[in-house]
DNA sequence: GGAAAGATTTAGTGTGACCTAAACTATTCT
DNA sequence: AGAATAGTTTAGGTCACACTAAATCTTTCC
């Protein structure tokens, strides 16, 4: 496209680009991305994450090693992080201002980050008492481009049978699957008690909020609860 | 980029020609619109337009007749009349609820409104009552696709001295004639009256809710008064 | 009516972003 | 260590969107 970002240049293929290495880093610790988790991440044939790469580089947006992976530079993750922003900032104020339900707003934010300039997301994010975290419990970075720590939390996946805790936040973008937690009532903020859990990465039974509920493994690796 | 339009599938240098062809043939009576005409008004070679042209017809969207011009069909009317209401609600909604300046939000709303969803533009509607015009004083369509007739009005540059009248809308996308407009307080909905003429297009004395103020031809043009 | 002027289209380039298929590198397994 | 496997890059193709320069069509003006 060229469908015209907003101003510093960058492409929104590029920008969501950054935005998945900066993700890739964080979870996977410490060790750099790889072409292929991009290309999954990014639903792209991985010689299409070769090519973004290599013009990202070109950029000085990340390093590249050659079948080794890639970093963010800090100017790479400067720019992840005003896009990382943008998209929480957005979906923070189309689910409190516009009342969007959680589970929709992704795609939305998704496009618009690429479209509001900085001062469009920072009257949003004013009006809504700068706010820290997105309706999925992720922190949002300021202006200034910090980043609070992702609170300590625990997959629910990995919850002891007994224990018990709040959810802290919903790291998954399927728009079904958040739909299907939020009517089990698994939203930032809720109780929950682990009452059994399968075997072998099977379904945990548990209490949301006092009620018997029963969610699947896949789901339950995807609930951070602190 | 490519930046991914929303749904529909029309890019956004598509869009936005299509709304400059809807924008030409209100204005030019209903001559068809030329392809120098579009290259001037979305500033592009003419050559980069006779290729959009030809993927718009591909697609139905317009009817062109080669070394003639080009004419919205149908479709390509609904298309353009969905985004120019994406345009306007998203620009009145910047300007009431989030507080920009009357003369900032175009840039912005012309970015937007390639990546708002149709939800999101009923939303942002439906919070401000469904206003018939944006902030420039111009109709917003409606979701069905209808859209006003632009109320009777005539630019202020052809009113006779001692005429008078209300300003209907203020048809300029620039910013620093909007900003001084607005600086001179010539705004929708003030009233204004002609004290002097210069002749020969020259520049217009007027009193603008009492005050005497003096605006050149070029500009006296653009205020469409009733 | 014909030639100059002006508008329009065609031809040929370049770039970003995607793809598949083939070549290559690194790792892992025996 | 060498071969199979898995992951990565290169090679080559496509499409939308821009450009300039060259052809072509229309109109207008004697």
């Amino acid at each position: 496209m060229t469908a015209l970002p907003v101003q510093g240049a960058l492409t929104a293929p590029a920008e969501d680009c950054l935005k998945a290495i900066y993700d890739l880093e964080r979870s996977g610790q410490g060790a750099a991305v790889t072409t292929n988790d991009l290309a999954h991440r990014l639903d792209l044939a991985a010689a299409s994450v070769t090519g973004m790469v290599k013009r990202l580089a070109d950029q000085g947006l990340i390093d590249h090693a050659p079948y080794r992976g890639v970093r963010l530079t800090e100017s790479g993750r400067r720019a992840a992080l005003r896009t990382l922003r943008r998209h929480r900032v957005i979906e923070t104020y189309l689910v409190q201002v516009l009342g969007f339900g959680w589970d929709r707003v992704h795609d939305e934010a998704e496009r618009l980050e690429h479209a509001a300039s900085d001062e469009l997301v920072d009257r949003m994010a004013a009006s809504l008492g700068d706010p820290a975290t997105d309706p999925h419990g992720a922190p949002i970075p300021t202006r200034e481009g910090g980043i609070a720590e992702l609170p300590a939390a625990r997959p629910l996946a990995e919850l002891a049978e007994g224990e018990r805790g709040v959810v802290a936040r919903v790291e998954d973008e399927d728009a079904d699957r958040l739909r299907y937690l939020a009517s089990l009532g698994v939203v930032p903020g809720v109780e929950v008690e682990v009452v059994e859990r399968a075997p072998f990465g099977g379904p945990v039974s548990l209490r949301v909020a006092g009620t018997p509920r029963l969610i699947g493994p896949q789901l339950a690796a995807q609930v951070m609860v602190a």
